[in-house]
DNA sequence: TTATTTTTGAAATAAATATTCCATATGCAA
DNA sequence: TTGCATATGGAATATTTATTTCAAAAATAA
């Protein structure tokens, strides 16, 4: 039985690299043949099986183990886990990056780390996720509009009272719905068809809301969704919605990307409507 | 048997979230359970095993299964590697992050990936900048007191209402004084000394929140602030105040940073006053 | 209400996947 | 060369994991 190392495996796979690096020389030509192809495509170890691996690397399945174990770990299995746990980081480079500072720090997670890591995990894919075009589409409807009414309770009154805020300072006409205290109907009747609802809603839905969009839809008033799945029942086919989803830490889910993006939106709106405000002017 | 469709079945991730939309309302509660989970954590779909997720979704394996099935899926594997596939390409923009990364010096960028960015960098500074003893000392005196009142104006409003609603829902008792229509001198003679007021405020600084913060400082009223600054008015030496610097786009500020932070303190004063009760009730 | 269909969970089964074992091959030293 | 140790491939085995089945529960219609 092969015995390169005895001693604790590394757990993640940036310790893995290194690792490697210094004891390459002393493996087996197949298991340097696997050391090669594992570092140049980790996320080929991570998503396949044993059998396709080692079809790939072109060696047999035995040796996958074998290189699995050389290293320290129990068997391919655990040493995949390591190489999927690195995956899921991945498309979140900012994130890597402060896990990896703070790893190599040895310290342990604080939670101001953990919060500020979901944070800029959602803000990046946040970026992957939403189309320029559709952020742009949102804009023009709330641009053209004779007057925006924002609504939203709950994790999204933040929201709606940023929007307003920002919305306003940029000259667009805009009232908030949610602090008005009438029924749902006398909301709806206040909106006419050349204004348009700006609806914000995160699960779980408030009825209210999802009330109030169902109005307007019936109106044909213009509604403009922010939310976090388009699963959301606020969010059809017909309308304009955005969306974003915030990762969650220990089950509370922040307002980071979120709020990137009610900024996008109507500093995007404000650009819009200045554009048609110039062109009515000449 | 339940069959939803029969047709092909989405062979492309992107593909199958708009189906998700528009069968959503037909599929059986549990099925829907899987749907809201399957879109909210497609990593987890992609690298785990059927029992991993059903478990971490609560519904039994054989819901896993159905899902897959009700969507046209031979089973679920079939589908996981649907899943998987869309992962591969999440993790490809490794090259492509960091030419978006140098394009940002000279090419023209689009107005999210601007604020992203922006964002970004503001979450990662905040994190090196507060030290979690600050953060812990904050948090105490937000436990301990008695009533926490929370203020701010303008930009810093939608923080308020987000601290505001996350407290509450965390069982440390809060009231927002800048909704009140009192003076500040009334405001300020509500506060009694084991009540602590958590005051919010950037650059340009409000000066009824300013007012706020001396009369408290003189009665002897403990004072946490969250500023943009050291240099602010409302930070003092002797007082508990946390510093949150947001990144500036042409002239627009954010909030994703502020939030992540807004979101620490609620969650560590509710930790910090959990332990507190338990102790009393000893 | 009762009858009928649909949904659900738990256990049994089937399939796949990883792991171990062993015979053989390969490299190396005397 | 021979002898010895290590490495290797392939097949047997054990384990894990997905799938199916079926009875019970829930929902729906009559």
């Amino acid at each position: 039985m092969t015995k390169v190392i005895q001693v604790a495996p590394p757990r993640v796979f940036s310790e893995l690299k290194p690792w490697l690096q210094d004891h390459y020389q002393d493996l087996p030509k197949r298991l340097q043949s696997v050391a090669v192809f594992a570092m140049h495509n980790p996320e080929v170890i991570a998503l396949n099986t044993v059998a396709s691996i080692s079809d790939q690397v072109g060696v047999t399945p035995s040796a996958m183990v074998r290189f699995a174990k050389a290293i320290g770990y129990q068997g391919f299995s655990d040493m995949q886990t390591v190489f999927q746990e690195s995956m899921r980081h991945m498309s979140q480079p900012y994130a890597e990056r402060l896990n990896s500072m703070q790893r190599s720090a040895g310290r342990e997670q604080t939670v101001l780390s953990q919060f500020t890591q979901a944070a800029a995990e959602s803000i990046a894919r946040l970026e992957q996720n939403v189309a320029e075009s559709a952020l742009l589409r949102a804009s023009e409807q709330l641009a053209q509009a004779r007057m925006v009414y924002i609504a939203g309770q709950g994790r999204a009154e933040p929201v709606v009272t940023y929007l307003h805020y920002t919305l306003v300072k940029l000259g667009v006409q805009s009232v908030i719905l949610s602090g008005m205290h009438h029924s749902m109907a006398d909301k709806a009747r206040m909106l006419r068809t050349d204004d348009v609802l700006l609806a914000i809603s995160f699960s779980p839905y408030t009825a209210n809301t999802r009330e109030l969009v169902d109005i307007c839809l019936l109106n044909k008033t213009k509604v403009v969704a922010l939310t976090d799945s388009t699963l959301s029942p606020i969010a059809r086919a017909d309308d304009y919605h955005l969306e974003v989803l915030e990762e969650e830490v220990s089950g509370f889910r922040g307002l980071s990307a979120t709020m990137c993006l009610a900024l996008c939106l109507a500093v995007e709106t404000g650009r819009v409507r200045a554009e048609l405000d110039e062109k009515l002017n000449t």
